[in-house]
RNA sequence: GCGGUUGUAGCUCAGUCGGUUAGAGUACCGGCCUGUCACGCCGGGGGUCGCGGGUUCGAGCCCCGUCAACCGCGCCA
């Protein structure tokens, strides 16, 4: 017999009454009536009842045993009475009679139990993140997880792409986030860097002919995390083509994502037309670029009823540039009670307030306007504004005011909850969009500079005609896949043109030797017959956290790391030894404080 | 870097208006129990109330500072 087990803890059924087996596990739990002890033994595959009275030899040793122990045990497999069967565990109708048990791992007081569903605090579960995984939820996440990359593999292998790996260890490109630089031994004084994505790589294997590539990418950037968002290395469905536009990319990455979501999904509505929204429209009606459409109320731009109203602090609002006044649409939030809560949402989110106006039945039956912001602007403004926005009675309007940037973010924020607790909200549902027509500059509004707003690598939209104009008019071709409220993918058509390239690296400020030190590697490529090539990355983590219904990334990866990019269980990151460091030709300066 | 929330037994939590020896569940140790499947019953050990200072006759509770965790902002092409 094998050393260890003949059977897994969920292979035995009646059919293996009365054979002898072997059974290694961990002690799920314990249940000792004196005269008979009942023991959950538990593996990866499940659970199995083991038991054993004073006729077992191994009585006096099966009673020492306690939670998570993990043992081997010899015995009978005996059938349930049908009174004892167990209908919640599908081996409920067998039990396995121990007469043989070996301790294989004994275990100290737990800090987390593994049976029952008793919440802890994250520190303790990432310190014992082995015994957490051992869990149901997580370990059920965890199996999740590895199912949908194999099944991006395979539908992106079906698709006709194939899966190469490029470089972890690089060099630096320094136009997005922080990298994580690493130091050369070789090279003292010189560092190597961890990609944040292999996107030169993947140009590169365009320009190298290979067509269509894909990779399950690990990609490293040093920023805080957010809780959709890990510290120090995330995965990525990484793929590019050549010889596409635009639609050539939606058209291949769609039926993978969609395909996803049907197949571990849950059995929630996927959505099959993915719906093209600009970005100028996504920031209008939704105050965001990754827009939760399982919400369908839209924000609207009601300026106008408010210029030269009695509305004084909106009215004078709109004397300055580049402001105006938003209306989120409300149906069936006219009462009190829920707008003076929205109100009290806005300013713990640091805006001024949402003043906002309630519709309700008015003297003879028409519709009144009341709240302040009516009184002030007068019937028939308010009137205009319920027109415009198509509500009635019952129904309730929000109002912001200012410049879009400051408060696009809690209107965002304001919208969704508006539409969840009015009820305009639809409850499982994967709703997806392509959020396109991004724009390749942005002004920075404290120096009046001009840089990149989002990829640099993009094609802008007209090419190097549209970059002889105002810059803040270029559209890249850029996009983003938003799904239920997260970026899950990212991607554009490249900039294969070398003159282009300088072009739109000298319009945010990058000169011709900048341009070649950063990103000569590519650019030196593109010299020899760049093809046109676009692609996109999909973001794993985020995709299984929508797809375990998980709030926070940390519950979808096997061993995160905290809020402040420490590795509680490893104990990473750690003091380098003196050795290293003179290997390294590097000293560590004192933090000044 | 900034803001919010939290911090009491190994773990999850309660702790009234500031008032006697800080409690419960669970885990752990001991005893009893032959059909449990969250087994049950009896007993026991276990506390720097995050840390430091202050107010007070008296602080887990009030005040100040500080540390840590999480959430958010900045940041993240």
């Amino acid at each position: 017999m094998h050393a260890y087990r003949s059977h897994t803890c969920a292979d035995l059924t009646k059919a293996q009454v009365g054979e002898t087996v072997r059974l290694a596990g961990w002690v799920h739990r314990v249940r000792d009536h004196g005269g008979i002890l009942f023991i959950d033994l538990r593996d990866h595959y499940g659970i199995t009842q083991v038991l054993a009275d004073p006729d077992s030899p191994a009585f006096k040793e099966v009673e020492k045993v306690r939670a998570e122990w993990c043992i081997r045990i010899d015995g009978e497999v005996k059938a349930r009475d049908s009174a004892l069967v167990n209908p919640k565990i599908p081996t409920g109708e067998i039990e396995v009679f121990v007469r043989k048990l070996e301790v294989l791992g004994p275990a100290e007081e737990l800090p987390l139990q593994v049976f029952g569903d008793q919440e802890y605090p994250e520190e303790t579960r990432l310190k014992y993140r082995f015994l957490d995984l051992r869990r149901e939820h997580l370990h059920r996440n965890i199996m999740l997880r590895s199912r949908v990359v194999k099944s991006m593999r395979d539908r992106m292998w079906d698709a006709g792409f194939t899966e190469f790996q490029t470089p972890i260890i690089t060099a630096s490109s320094p136009e997005g986030a922080r990298d994580f630089l690493v130091p050369s031994r070789l090279h003292p004084g010189k560092f190597y860097a961890l990609p944040q994505a292999p996107q030169q790589f993947k140009q590169l294997i365009m320009v190298a002919g290979f067509d269509r590539y894909f990779q399950i990418a690990p990609c490293f950037r040093d920023e805080d995390p957010r809780a959709d968002r890990a510290p120090t290395d995330f995965y990525q469905l990484d793929m590019e083509m050549s010889f596409v536009e635009q639609e050539d990319v939606f058209a291949a990455i769609q039926p993978v994502v969609q395909g996803v979501f049907e197949e571990f999904g849950g059995g929630h509505k996927v959505d099959s037309v993915w719906p093209r929204i600009s970005y100028a429209d996504a920031a209008l009606w939704y105050g965001t670029d990754k827009p939760d459409l399982r919400v369908h109320l839209k924000m609207q731009r009601v300026s106008e009823h408010f210029a030269g109203s009695g509305f004084k602090v909106f009215a004078s609002l709109l004397d300055h540039q580049g402001t105006e006044i938003r209306a989120i649409p409300a149906p069936g939030g006219g009462s009190r009670a829920f707008c003076d809560r929205m109100n009290a949402f806005a300013q713990s989110e640091g805006l001024p307030g949402m003043g906002y106006i309630i519709w309700r039945d008015g003297e003879g039956g028409g519709i009144e306007a009341a709240g302040p912001i009516a009184k002030n602007i007068g019937p028939e403004r308010s009137e205009a504004i319920r027109h415009q926005l198509g509500l009635g009675k019952g129904d309730a309007a929000f109002f912001l005011a200012g410049r879009p940037s400051e408060f696009e973010r809690v209107a965002a924020r304001a919208r969704v909850e508006i539409g969840r607790e009015t009820g305009h909200f639809e409850e499982n549902r994967f709703a997806f969009a392509w959020v396109v027509d991004f724009p390749m500059y942005e002004k920075d509004p404290e120096t009046g500079r001009i840089d990149f707003s989002h990829n640099p690598f993009s094609m802008p939209q007209g090419g190097m005609d549209a970059l002889k104009g105002d810059p803040l008019q270029v559209l890249g071709y850029q996009y983003d896949l938003a799904c239920n409220g997260y970026e899950i993918v990212s991607g554009a058509i490249r900039n294969h043109r070398p003159d282009v390239m300088f072009k739109a690296f000298e319009l945010a400020g990058y000169g011709r030797d900048e341009v070649e030190r950063r990103f000569g590697g590519m650019v030196n490529a593109f010299r020899y017959g760049a093809p046109p090539h676009g692609g996109c990355a999909a973001g794993i983590d985020r995709i299984v956290m929508l797809l375990a219904d998980e709030a926070n990334i940390r519950e979808v990866i096997m061993f995160p790391m905290n809020q402040r990019a420490e590795d509680l269980m490893m104990g990473a990151p750690s003091e380098p030894t003196n050795t290293q460091l003179m290997e390294l030709g590097l000293r560590v300066l004192p933090r000044e404080s």
